[in-house]
DNA sequence: TTGATACCGAACATGATGTTCAGTAATGAC
DNA sequence: GTCATTACTGAACATCATGTTCGGTATCAA
């Protein structure tokens, strides 16, 4: 109830001005019981992410990648979970929200993408920034999509996000390039 | 003074818990003195960007990009720029102000990468989404350093954002990937 | 019936914010 | 040297969100 009360705020008005008391006016949840659970509105927020992690490692779980490509597999479970929640996303970037939702994400997309590149090696990059640098290429063209455009759908996007990363990728990785165009 | 005295607190305690009173009282200002000049600590903290926006425009114009090829000259100025505050980016990334700064950041990058790439056209990725790109592909690598390995040096790690960025630019500019290699 | 658990909601202390205002210091023109 | 302008001072203030406390209520299970 709290996040769904979240949520429709977020929708109507801008997250740094929503106070806890807003929220449980919207949730109809006394003042306490929102503490006793959350210890503040951001915390709230980030947890909402449990949600998508969940929904994010399900898939995974489903689609074991057993051989040494990259597939990232996963990218396509972001686009459509980023679509679902556009209006959401797109509220929260740029407001002051962002520095725990964007790293929240960021964390999310790492964990995700750290297995998916495990057994790649790129000559003169450590594993771990090219982890971070595939999970901000994400994040990248996420925030470029539901800031400026909107209006394109997410399987549009997620092919541009595809072409701009196949090639680091194919730097990296035995036939990383073969294995991004064909899934 | 307040840019320096920010400065100096961001140092030696979490930017959140920074409040304009504490900012007033290490620069000696008077606290109508400061709202007279800006809107709040966020306020200053955006506007601390001009000193390297005007830093990062004088060496682009010194330099100025005649042909074709994207140099991403800037580049090295950056890195070299990050180097001098990087304690200073390690303690805003992670806080809520990371929000502010990233963005500022950002804007900044964008502005710096458009006429870079000016004569670049990817066949399937508008250019603005690659100008993007690029952007925050610098900003990833900054994060990766300043947050996780800060010991490396500005070099090492800006010949590590060429390897990354190197090959999307090939794919989209005309000899791009010589240049990258060359400058 | 009893105990546990969770929720309510009013009240409260705390602390930061941004504004106001009368008074003071410095700069520069005439 | 005087006057006007401009900028700074610092205390006081109203406002507002925060997070906590506490007596009381509802639900459920043993």
């Amino acid at each position: 109830m709290l996040h769904e009360a979240l949520m429709k705020l977020i929708l109507r008005k801008h997250y740094d001005s929503i106070t806890v008391q807003h929220i449980i006016d919207e949730a109809d949840v006394g003042r306490a019981t929102f503490y006793a659970h959350y210890a503040g509105k951001d915390d709230l927020l980030r947890r909402g992410f449990d949600h998508f992690r969940a929904e994010l490692f399900e898939t995974r779980a489903q689609r074991p990648n057993g051989d040494a490509t990259p597939q990232l597999n996963f990218s396509s479970v972001v686009f459509a979970h980023v679509e679902r929640f556009k209006d959401i996303y797109r509220a929260l970037v740029g407001s002051k929200a962002s520095s725990i939702a964007l790293r929240e994400f960021r964390r999310l997309m790492v964990e995700a993408i750290r297995p998916e590149i495990a057994k790649c090696d790129h000559p003169r990059v450590p594993r771990e920034l090219l982890a971070h640098f595939i999970a901000d290429s994400i994040q990248s063209v996420v925030m470029w999509w539901v800031e400026l455009h909107p209006e394109l759908s997410g399987a549009v996007v997620h092919e541009m996000f595809r072409e701009l990363v196949a090639p680091v990728l194919a730097g990296a990785c035995r036939e990383a390039r073969f294995a991004a165009a064909a899934a």
